[in-house]
DNA sequence: AATGAATGAGGGTTCATTCAT
DNA sequence: GATGAATGAACCCTCATTCAT
């Protein structure tokens, strides 16, 4: 008994991962205001009104999908960072795991991005704040791994958070230009490129 | 001595200039989509159809604004590059003019990276490739920096092309944190940890 | 019994009459530029935003209105033509239903004959072609009946194509002089007029 | 003496006269709500401002141009109709007139025939009413003329006023039916087929 | 007297949201 | 509960008119 509930409650929550499917590819697409709620519930295949049962409005609709979506690539990526795995293993899967994960959704990655980095405005209020929790976590995880390599004197002796930051600052960096233009700038360089300029000693090797 | 004609050119110009600063303000602080012509015209203290009379329409006046402020931020950057200094002046001379520049304008720096990122769509198609040219010689000039203080073995030996897009990244990370968060993460700090991720034998020092 | 789409169909097609309706008293009160969109809302009783779900733009509800109206006109003319009536009954009664609808509609009758006329301009485009098509078939109706009187050697010998545009001419000139001072000028006395100067041998009667 | 005055005045007037003419090509070319006074006054070669000091509004200036037209035509039309010469070459002579001038012109045709039937609206108040004035003038003389033509028995002896506006029907419907099509339908026949209408016994013959 | 830059009311259209069916 | 028709606020832009130069 209750799986009476249940199935309702389960059916609601695929609808609502359809909606929020819909609407992330509608707004990665077309950008925020270019997309209709309309045009969401056509995608969707739901009527506009139904939305409305699921999401008090488009604002809610555009963090919730948001949201979801950065939750999953936190939890991707904090996954990536926790196995059982030395220090190098670690980072070079986090690297990986980044562009894998972004590479198919450029745009999605860019309006994470513009999350990340704040190009929110007041209308979002409230999602930046959520995403720059996830963000902080991530650095702070990232900032483990890193203070690990320090003590095993893999990587160089700076600050973990800095060097945390850094990591994520290069990423996005090499990502954004091998996105920008695949075939000259294959990304494997920048990974090699990356690793040396935080490992310890790795010109004398 | 064309005086006449002169003034009034200048005056025009003038006007221009109190537009896209009130544009830039505006947009900066609310985007695109939340700021309306009626908006502009009376922060600008212009009538709305005089805005007009500059500008042909919302999108154009938002990438005069955006390229306006995206050649401003080049110059800067460029002249500090090529001044006649050593190497590792002129890269510090660097992320110290960006953090300079960026530091009062975080919003516009929002804006200017996401173009730059590429949150633009369709609605700004033009604005994205002259503001990605702009870029595209930007790291042209680091690489070239990048280059010369390989050669004088100061730097590390790394790609000179990805050390610049390396330095464009951790600049831009160091910035978010530091501007995110002034007191817990001095830039001055990034700046050494920046520094000594491209220095060669930086660790041996 | 398909009666509820049938309903719902119905209900859709009264709006749209409704709103023709509106528009087309607004359009022959104030002319075309004069009348709001607003203010056919409003006088239909409807949301602005609802009439843009039966017609896609001003311009669009000013044609279907316009059509509306020639169509109906055009109907109720050549019906009176194609009666299985003598010639001159035919003609009568032709000259009698011009002026019973035109008569209570003297706006509508100048927006109809400007169109007629031309006095379109190329915003209308497509709407005058098509007015234009109807008026050409009921010229050629008109023809054909004057063929017919002139062949039972009723009406004098002139071209018929001729006879009919001179019929619509001086029905057209004696509506518009009747209609300006309805005392001075009795219509009937026009009908005698118009039937005399087709008729054949009529002074020797 | 005054001829300083007189000079001034003349120059004023050709002005006037420029500015009308520039006014009435527009106007017939686009229509009065798609012209410009700032169209207008380029097209007339003189800044926006002089035109005011003409006329006090768009209004004000549209009336004037078409008043000079209908005026200009009302003369020549009036002309032809007191020549010393019989009634029957007046009436070819008219007809014949208003071909010559509407041919050239037939956008301003249609104007003035919209003027003339009445699309006129509120707008033009005043504006309907002078032409209106012009055209009973020319509808009196044209009766007059019929009216000796039917005492001379040359014309059938119908009532001269509605005669008169017959002739008007005529002549319109003919010239906008050549106007529409001047190949299939060339304007002589249909002299003729005006002339049979009106002309005693005209079938005798 | 001539100029044309500046003004701002007003119009067409879109679309988030509501609510009767 | 689901639907989508109806609503109307708000936006971009034009252009007649004014007035400082």
């Amino acid at each position: 008994m209750g799986t009476g509930l249940s199935r309702r409650e389960k059916e609601r929550h695929r609808q609502r991962g359809d909606m929020l499917a819909a609407a992330l590819e509608l707004f990665s697409e077309k950008g925020y205001h270019h997309v209709s709620m309309k045009a969401i519930a056509k995608r969707a295949e739901f009527a506009l009104g139904t939305i409305y049962r699921f999401f008090s409005n488009k604002e809610d609709l555009y963090k919730a999908a948001m949201l979801e979506k950065a939750g999953e690539y936190h939890r991707t990526l904090t996954d990536v960072l926790s196995g059982e795995q030395g220090v190098l293993a670690a980072l070079n899967a986090y690297i990986t795991a980044k562009a894998r994960i972004f590479a198919p959704n450029i745009e999605i990655f860019y309006l994470y991005f513009a999350e990340t980095g704040g190009v929110s405005f007041n209308l979002r209020a409230g999602l930046h704040e959520e995403i720059g929790l996830l963000h902080d976590d991530l650095i702070k995880r990232l900032a483990s791994v890193m203070d690990k390599g320090v003590r095993a004197r893999i990587l160089r002796d700076l600050d973990p958070h800095d060097m945390a930051v850094a990591l994520e600052g290069l990423t996005n960096a090499f990502l954004l230009s091998w996105l920008k233009d695949p075939e000259r700038h294959p990304y494997e360089e920048s990974i090699n490129t990356i690793s040396k300029l935080f490992l310890e000693g790795s010109l004398a090797a």
